[in-house]
DNA sequence: TCTTGCCTAAGAGGGCGACC
DNA sequence: GGTCGCCCTCTTAGGCAAGA
């Protein structure tokens, strides 16, 4: 029996979960059945793709190698399906989207109306941080990325498509709250809270502080936006945010946007894929659908 | 000692081609 | 068209080892 697309897609998501019972969850399938189609594919290629340690589960170097093999060919038949669907004029398909946290009061907004033009589109959205987001991104699980700053580094092909204002936010009751035209000098004994290492968010906020050479105390850093918040709105100290995602604190008197010189930070939220990569319809859609360059404010 | 997860063996069910 | 046999894929049952 040659190579099955079938047994290199339990093979991947093997790979990816790192255990034959969680592949055969995702998968509704039994882990024996798992098992028996990655040790077909192992027999075929005459070589062990996997080695245990323990109860840990290990790529040997020709599984990273089939891996990466299996990839592209399961991307490249699931394009291909889409492409001839869309042919077909079935518009159906997948879209596997990856945003990093702060971007999930953008996002949603602008799946509500992609979602309805493309109904027989299956959307996948998964939420993480940013080193989660890159992670995703070298191991190309998604179709398409959304986050703040794009890594110089990084081998991607991206572009803008929306504006992404930073805010200093406060408690209401905080004594900066409703003053005009602060400066640096304002803040820079007032204590702040961060985002964690990695976040855009952060680093924006740090290279502020650079150019306008203060260095406020920091009191906490929380990994999640909303955590960042509740410490801002219970007083805990000042911090800086996307306005989108603090729209709602800000309309309704839970937090306060602080009226400092240099703010907001104007940022832009950006879509990234990796360079090369060949995009499925449904990709190409939700791309045509997000705001051109020009249009950004 | 118990739990968890890997691994094997045996067998069921369904698809498919060959044959009548 | 119906039957048979082969093969693939899957499940259940149970053994075993590692880790808590």
């Amino acid at each position: 029996m040659p190579v099955t697309l079938r047994q290199l897609d339990i093979f991947r998501t093997v790979a990816r979960t790192g255990s034959y019972t969680r592949a055969a969850e995702e998968l509704h399938l039994t882990q024996p059945a798992v098992f028996a189609q990655v040790r077909q594919l192992e027999e075929h290629l005459q070589t062990p793709l996997i080695e245990r340690i323990g109860k840990m589960l290990h790529l040997t170097v020709a599984g990273e190698t089939v891996l990466a093999s299996a990839r592209t060919i399961l991307d490249e038949v699931a394009s291909l399906e889409m492409r001839l669907a869309d042919l077909k004029g079935l518009k159906r398909g997948r879209l596997a989207l990856c945003i990093v946290s702060t971007a999930k009061y953008d996002i949603p907004g602008r799946l509500g109306p992609f979602s309805r033009a493309n109904p027989g589109i299956d959307i996948a959205l998964t939420v993480g941080n940013r080193e989660e987001l890159l992670a995703r991104f070298a191991a190309n699980e998604d179709d398409l990325y959304i986050l703040g700053t794009v890594p110089e580094t990084l081998q991607a092909e991206w572009r803008p498509y929306a504006a992404n204002p930073l805010v200093v936010v406060a408690a209401p009751e905080h004594r900066l709250a409703g003053r005009k035209g602060l400066g640096p000098e304002d803040i820079a004994s007032e204590p702040f809270i961060l985002r964690e290492s990695g976040s855009g968010t952060r680093a924006a906020m740090e290279r502020y502080f650079d150019e306008n050479g203060i260095a406020p105390p920091v009191t906490m850093e929380l990994g999640a936006n909303e955590a960042v918040k509740e410490a801002v709105r219970t007083g805990l100290g000042l911090s800086v945010v996307s306005r989108g995602s603090a729209e709602l604190e800000l309309e309704t008197g839970r937090l306060v946007a602080l009226d400092i010189k240099g703010f907001p930070i104007l940022r832009h939220w950006h879509v990234a894929w990796p360079r090369g990569k060949r995009l499925s319809p449904a990709a190409e859609a939700f791309l045509d659908m997000l705001a051109p360059e020009q249009e950004i404010v």
